[in-house]
DNA sequence: AATTATTTTTAGACAAGTCTAAAAATTTAT
DNA sequence: ATAAATTTTTAGACTTGTCTAAAAATAATT
């Protein structure tokens, strides 16, 4: 029950993974190949394979989903993802924006001790740089109770605590606004022709558009 | 001229610079099937390749050797290799015969921000837990005035500094016997007939056969 | 120099992962 | 309920890296 996947495997469990938990239904083929950047044949193929490994639930036509097992590698992988970013944000010198490609890389690395050995080095980060939560060695991780700032209403107050958009050009757009994880918030005003914002952020006016804060991860003050 | 190659073009090319050094002379297909656990059939399919992308020079029945950009290749994956080597021991918890497994994958992360920044964490360090040199980023690194601790005569003294059987096993067997790199070391006494060493460590005697004493690397002091 | 042994290469096959083009199933629209 | 559009699967092919078995070249013996 422990043998090892390829790389390739284990982005197709990734991806079947983060496909869920948005929809919390079973994952089209058209869905993982568009994800993975590969055409629906492929993934049929690679289904089948990862059905066979008891890793994936699979009746033709109706979807995909993650069998015990394989959510288990899935949360693994994503853990290894995340703890390389909070690694090389924190001792390399990486920004936000530029850590993705490369942790897309060090996820793959098989070691336990390896690990569990960065987690212990980082002292058990809870968030990656990106605001998301970083599983623990069994598998566990905070599940936050977050809303998009989009749906904030005026007056209400928060706290930007993730990213939805991960992409490099939306963290740098954030970078050059000044708009960091962790920041208060306050709703001015919404524009209720574009749905446009205006936010008050450390006491600066800032005006962020709908495709911003669509985007943006808030947890809203008790 | 940059193009990305396999791991396993890698680890050809890095087969290929290790057999190279050691006999400096052409590389038999047999050599690297051996080095790298595969056949020789296998070798000249992956060597012809490695030609066609000017990586290595072959001339059919008369073996490889590096071209500058095959040489290159190797080195920068050495050092990637070496400098893991280095964080896994210092900062991970490893024993310096754990670190080879990992670092056989990290190695070929690819990422030059990831490289230089690691170098930069780790203060640019010169030698990996094994006593071998680390190429700096532009691949140049020491070549140290070495000689195997079984060519020494009696009465001689010198240091331990390297390993040449970086075996799991043997490390092992020099943990046990409390025998570390940077030891000062004096023989003692050399048996004849089976060419064991009677040894002075750290003022202790102790006594090692041949198959160690040819397997560990000291410099001589002048 | 001729024979034998060893090394190396070729030929053909296979597994993993991918693709295109065509067929089948499902969903949407009429 | 049929027809049309979309999604999904299959069939066949290609690439990378590997293997076995056989052929060719080289090296070692006699
Ligand atoms: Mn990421
Ligand atoms: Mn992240
Ligand atoms: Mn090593
Ligand atoms: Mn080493």
């Amino acid at each position: 029950m422990k043998f090892d996947l390829s790389q390739t495997e284990e982005n197709y469990l990734k991806a079947i993974y983060s496909l869920f938990v948005v929809s919390n239904k079973a994952v089209s083929t058209n869905k993982i190949a568009e994800k993975l950047e590969t055409k629906p044949s492929s993934v049929t193929d690679m289904v089948k394979k990862l059905a066979d490994k008891d890793l994936v639930n699979y009746i033709k036509y109706q979807g995909v989903s993650l069998t015990a097992n394989g959510k288990e590698i899935a949360v693994h992988v994503i853990r290894k993802h995340r703890l390389w970013e909070v690694f090389l944000v924190r001792h390399l010198g990486f920004q936000w924006d530029e850590v993705h490609e490369v942790a897309e890389q060090l996820e793959h690395v098989k070691s336990r001790k390896l690990t569990d050995g960065l987690d212990a080095f980082l002292e058990f980060p809870r968030y990656d740089p990106h605001g998301d939560p970083i599983p623990d060695k069994d598998g566990n991780f905070i599940k936050r109770n977050i809303t998009v700032l989009s749906a904030l209403k005026e007056k209400e107050e928060s706290k930007i605590v993730g990213v939805k958009d991960s992409s490099s050009a939306f963290l740098k757009y954030l970078d050059n606004a000044d708009i960091k994880l962790g920041a208060e918030i306050q709703v001015l005003y919404k524009e209720s022709f574009d749905n446009s914002m205006l936010l008050l952020i450390n006491g600066q006016k800032v005006s962020i558009s709908q495709q911003i804060s669509s985007n943006l991860y808030v947890k809203q003050n008790d």
